[in-house]
DNA sequence: ACTCATTATGTTATCGTTAACATACTGGCT
DNA sequence: AGCCAGTATGTTAACGATAACATAATGAGT
């Protein structure tokens, strides 16, 4: 860095001392008017800029927060952000991003090296293969102020923010049913060890359990969250003899689904005719797709700014309430599960 | 924070000095093998987090880079900060991202606040609106370590990784003249005073000039890169009278030309017979248009790795060069040039 | 036995800023 | 005249870590 310009010089060139120099820079009372002006103009003329890592070793607190995304292309999240931003933006906080890019072990290592940084607090959504709670146990135990968003850990002291996976994805399921009468229905599920892909799974199994539906073991497929996992997934469905082909799939998240729709049109079947469709997000792509996908609307940008501002509050008031946030999602009803065909 | 065990804590409880549980700690030689184990196990034990507010302090260095980008939601530029995650992620820097949200003011802003924070570089993609270079000059005249990415400023000292913005755009647009013959192409520009939308301009007048075609004034509109501004500038050249319409368009990038698109099928035109049009990006979304999207492709990825890794050289090494890197690009024949058009 | 290099450890000062306390000066009030 | 409140400023110590120097203890070599 080149600005090495601290208070003592401004100080030193105006004869004065630097506590001087900081309160007058600081707005604080008792400082001479004129005295505050010099301070003001020597410190525009001399280029400096306050440094806050001293300023943060005195008040131990850095007006940074931690982000920590298990995924930073699937367009879900850069929208997260953008809410996070919005927010911090106002506080005068500033973000680290770390991108887990869904490995647990790197997301350990970027919340350890934030605590280093003595980040304010931590936004964490937890990557695809996280297998032990009790490291965010600690974490938080630590005294670290911590909101989980989207991918959640509850009941350990943190407060979260998400959709409502498991009404949501009954909700979509119940489409299915409902709507088209579909009777056998498959599932591409993500990793069971992760909140929303646990609880979009249990939406989904209670639905068909509601209207007295067979779960079917070979139709529960664990895909993960990404269009490849989704594609794999897919092809191992398809895989099984015609016979036994479901008549539609819910899946974990439209990535997922989107790399099923893949799967499904290379084997040379149509959509919604040979095999419905619907995935969960609403991804940028949902409606762009030759057939549209019909999806869960998940409010990313809502999810992000909902978060930020909690943490801010648990951050600035000792005793901020524990919460489960709950944004509510929409169902968005394209083509992919059967409605609005033309023709 | 919670973590407050410090060296202090850790050497009274151990019966030695700060320096020494320092030393133990940081793997110095000259300590006793047995203190050193000591060491260790109780700074485990009281859960101790080293501080880098204070070791940074020290060392005027924070392994701390600050990215400043203008649009988060552009899928363009969280696939380059995924590039300059995979890169920092390597070499143990942190990333404050900042979203300027297209506005010089909130991007001046957020480089101040990094310039605080004592980042040991910023890598910048600067803004739409931006229109004062000499707040960049001032910037590295400071000694700030600065790399442009995308949308670069040149020669005023700051290292640059960008496309070939000039020449990819000539060759979309001789890709149309030669190819299928257009002699009436309109450009949806990009702000002039940005980088890109100047250098991409610049492509396009000279293919036309090469190739002796007439360079129309009410062709060239001004759109800015975001969709509805496509969109826009795109409803204004169709508000010509029907004779003076363009068969082709070369919109300035993805985000443009999808929302000129829009406007097209609005109107009731057809892709391409009745007006072609080509983007530069490579938008997710451009392959899955009802008409795919003929674009440039840019190596976003490969754009985000080289701009950290040149930024951390020139962190790390006192006589790095100043560069202008360029990433190749390439052109990604679709259907909405007129080119593999079914039937 | 004496010097000297080597190893292990301690002490002090520093990074830039600010909290807390100390000092100096002004003017109004009794 | 003497006291006090209020204003403006200075001094010292502290935040947590470490560089630079200082000290103590050990053992090898003559």
């Amino acid at each position: 860095m080149g600005s090495d310009v601290t208070l003592k010089h401004i100080a030193e060139a105006l004869g004065v001392s630097a506590m001087t120099v900081s309160r007058a820079l600081n707005n604080r009372s008792n400082v001479d008017e004129q005295t505050r002006e010099k301070v003001l103009e020597k410190a525009q003329s001399m280029g400096y800029t306050p440094n806050h890592v001293a300023k943060s070793l005195v008040s131990s607190k850095t007006y940074t927060i931690g982000v920590v995304i298990p995924e930073i292309t699937h367009a879900f999240f850069p929208e997260v952000v953008r809410g996070i931003e919005e927010v911090t933006n106002n506080s005068d906080y500033q973000l680290f991003l770390t991108n887990a890019n869904e490995q647990f072990s790197r997301e350990q290592d970027a919340i350890r090296t934030l605590q280093s940084k003595r980040v304010d607090g931590l936004l964490i959504s937890s990557s695809q293969t996280v297998e032990d709670y009790s490291f965010y146990e600690q974490l938080i135990e630590s005294g670290t102020e911590v909101v989980f968003f989207d991918r959640c850990v509850e009941g350990i002291g943190a407060s979260t923010v998400s959709v409502n996976d498991r009404d949501s994805a009954k909700a979509i399921t119940e489409h299915l049913i409902e709507e088209h009468g579909y009777s056998k229905i498959a599932h591409l599920s993500g990793p069971r060890n992760v909140s929303i892909g646990r609880k979009r799974f249990e939406g989904f199994r209670q639905a068909l359990q509601d209207h007295e539906l067979e779960l079917r073991d070979e139709w529960i497929i664990e895909a993960g969250f990404q269009e490849d996992r989704g594609y794999q997934a897919m092809t191992k469905l398809l895989s099984l003899p015609f016979a036994e082909y479901p008549e539609a799939i819910v899946a974990v998240n439209d990535p997922a689904a989107i790399g099923a729709v893949k799967a499904i049109r290379e084997a040379g079947l149509t959509i919604p005719d040979d095999i419905a469709i619907v995935g969960f997000t609403d991804d940028i792509r949902a409606p762009l797709l030759d057939v549209p996908l019909t999806t869960v609307h998940q409010p990313a940008y809502e999810v992000g700014k909902r978060a930020a501002r909690k943490l801010i509050q648990t951050i600035e008031n000792e005793d901020e309430p524990v919460e489960n946030i709950v944004v509510p999602t929409s169902l968005k009803v394209r083509s992919s599960c059967g409605c609005l065909t033309s023709g």
